[in-house]
DNA sequence: CGTTAGCACTCTCATGGGGAGAGTGCTAAC
DNA sequence: GTTAGCACTCTCCCCATGAGAGTGCTAACG
């Protein structure tokens, strides 16, 4: 059940309109606003058609046509042209982008920051992470009599820390002695190799630590740190016009819903882009929210950027510059040397 | 211009009641909710009273009464008795606080997490900053043939990283002797002082990791990060049941504003608990909000909890759980040893 | 057969009037 | 000082009404 040319044309201008204006589009409306050389009638026969096949619906009887999330798949796919990121655009983002050095989490929030902004709905960034995650370095700082910090640089360049306490005292000297021996033991493992090596270790006290350090590599595969912005651009759409909406809006949007989501994500190449349409993410309460996601980093070293927002979306702009931003990122986790 | 027992009786119950209702309150409910032994003519007349003095207004002609900003000042101060934290609630706090052990930045959501169910509002709190914050030890790791990453650890546990550049290669065991030496000199020393040393160090690429360590931690004493929980539990209250005071309230609770509050209120007192009722705090946008405010740590090194609703607040169960977070917070910190 | 004009029909939404209800403020009496 | 009584005010809900927007259908046209 392909679609005519006119039909294609048809939908394609309504749902160009919908997007726009956010209201029930009429035949009449297609006429007039895309100067067709047809009557609103005929437009009327090829829209029954359209909603027959479930590309659009309209929200009563006398209401103008909706795209439905068919509609919206076969436009992402086969009907829009994508809205090149103009040069001056380009060079506002990235001016932005440099006006911050001062690492990772700051790019994060700037990442989404600008993405939302240049979209009109919310981003989300995730925190790249590596599936397989390493110890790149660990070092004991000493705290008190009897309690140290951990610290525990791993392979992506992320530090993650723990206090640990001994039962006899000790000083910074000793802890960097043990703090080498550790090194030259667990550096360039990961969580299962660390955890063996733990157990083969005669050193009660060592064992412990490095069953730490296990530990942490563990969470900080498993920690999935999200960047959101544009909480209030995505609730000023007409969609969230009312309370009720607005506070599913915002239900949606939190946290723990994101990060199962990004989760679900996880296999897109980095480079590409997807588009996750209403129903299409399993999760029901995502109805009425549509999702363009991309990957960035290097390897195995991962992260995700993300725009969330109403089906109604501007695909066109939002896809290329989901994919502009996480390009960006890429970039940025590569300079990092990852 | 002192009440009179009765007055300050009327507008207690009034309070009382407004606070839970969110309604308007009329001189029949007062006599009949309370069981007073007077007519409901005569509370109207101490009302007419308690509004010339100021406590409180009424939205139109013929509504019941809202207490005014002064009428609630009046009742924190004097009127109301705090609810003590039931031992129920107690041991469900600390229970919740027992099941996370993975360090300062669970602790921190989860204390607002805690705090902004047990008072349905939305609750904030900051990361604990040293005024005078001094470096407590620092590593330099290896990253990439020219590159490595720069970990300090600040005396309040606390890590931060940089990427750093050289010139030419360098091994860990190249970087190990060079932390090893930079820790000799930096160890125990504040901003100004790692600068200082920085200017009197022969070895230029050392001077340059000094100058970097200054500069973060003058970061580190900057960065205010904040956690907010329980956006959900306020956009629920009745006073923002239009879409418009709606998306105010995501306005104030975003970030930014967060941040410069929570400064204004730094010279609480460690134990003791701070309101400001609408106006009194300068902000005008902050017109209609109270906050509960304490702040926790050990000597210099503090942080502030918060809880933000509308003015129509439960101070008296806000209040004693603000300072019973505050108070677990410290105990946390104390422990860490920062 | 596709296209089109015409028209009846449907459904929404904005408008405004009316009436009930809630509470006050005032007055006069106790 | 307290209270009953009452007029007055203001909100809010309900509903009817009508305009307007669009469709679907039918019949005619090239």
């Amino acid at each position: 059940m392909t679609l005519t040319d006119r039909r294609a044309a048809i939908l394609s201008f309504l749902i160009d309109d919908y997007i726009d204006d956010a209201e029930p589009v009429s035949s009449r409306a297609l006429v007039d606003r895309h100067g067709l050389q047809l009557s609103s009638a005929t437009i009327r026969n090829e829209l029954a058609r359209l909603e027959e096949d479930g590309y659009i619906t309209h929200p009563y009887t006398s209401a103008g046509r909706v795209p439905a999330e068919r509609g919206y798949r076969h436009y992402v796919e086969s009907l829009m042209s994508e809205q090149p990121i103009g040069e001056d655009e380009k060079r506002t983002i990235e001016h932005q982008f440099h006006q911050v050095e001062n690492g990772l989490d700051d790019w994060l929030t700037l990442a989404a920051t600008v993405l939302a902004g240049a979209v009109d709905n919310a981003a989300v960034v995730t925190r790249p992470r590596n599936r397989s995650c390493r110890l790149k370095h660990l070092q004991l700082v000493y705290l008190q009599q009897e309690s140290a910090l951990l610290v525990a640089v791993m392979d992506d360049g992320r530090v993650q820390q723990r206090i640990l306490s001994f039962d006899g005292p000790a000083t910074q000297a000793q802890l960097n002695v043990r703090s080498e021996r550790l090194n030259a033991r667990l550096a360039e493992r990961d969580a299962r190799e660390t955890r063996l090596a733990a157990v083969e270790m005669p050193d009660r006290a060592e064992a412990e630590i490095a069953e730490a350090v296990a530990m942490l590599i563990e969470e900080h595969r498993g920690a999935d740190e999200t960047y959101l912005q544009g909480l209030r651009a995505v609730l000023q759409q007409p969609e969230f016009a009312t309370t009720d909406r607005m506070l599913d809006a915002v239900e949606v949007l939190e946290v723990y819903r994101l990060q199962r989501l990004l989760d679900d994500a996880y296999d897109i190449e980095i480079g590409s882009t997807r588009v996750l349409i209403g129903s299409e993410h399993g999760d029901e309460t995502m109805q009425g929210w549509s999702m363009v996601i991309s990957s960035y980093g290097v390897q195995e070293n991962l992260g995700t950027v993300a725009v969330l927002g109403p089906t109604r979306m501007h695909y066109d702009r939002t896809i290329p510059r989901v994919r502009y931003v996480a390009a960006l990122m890429s970039d940025i986790v590569g300079e990092i040397g990852a």
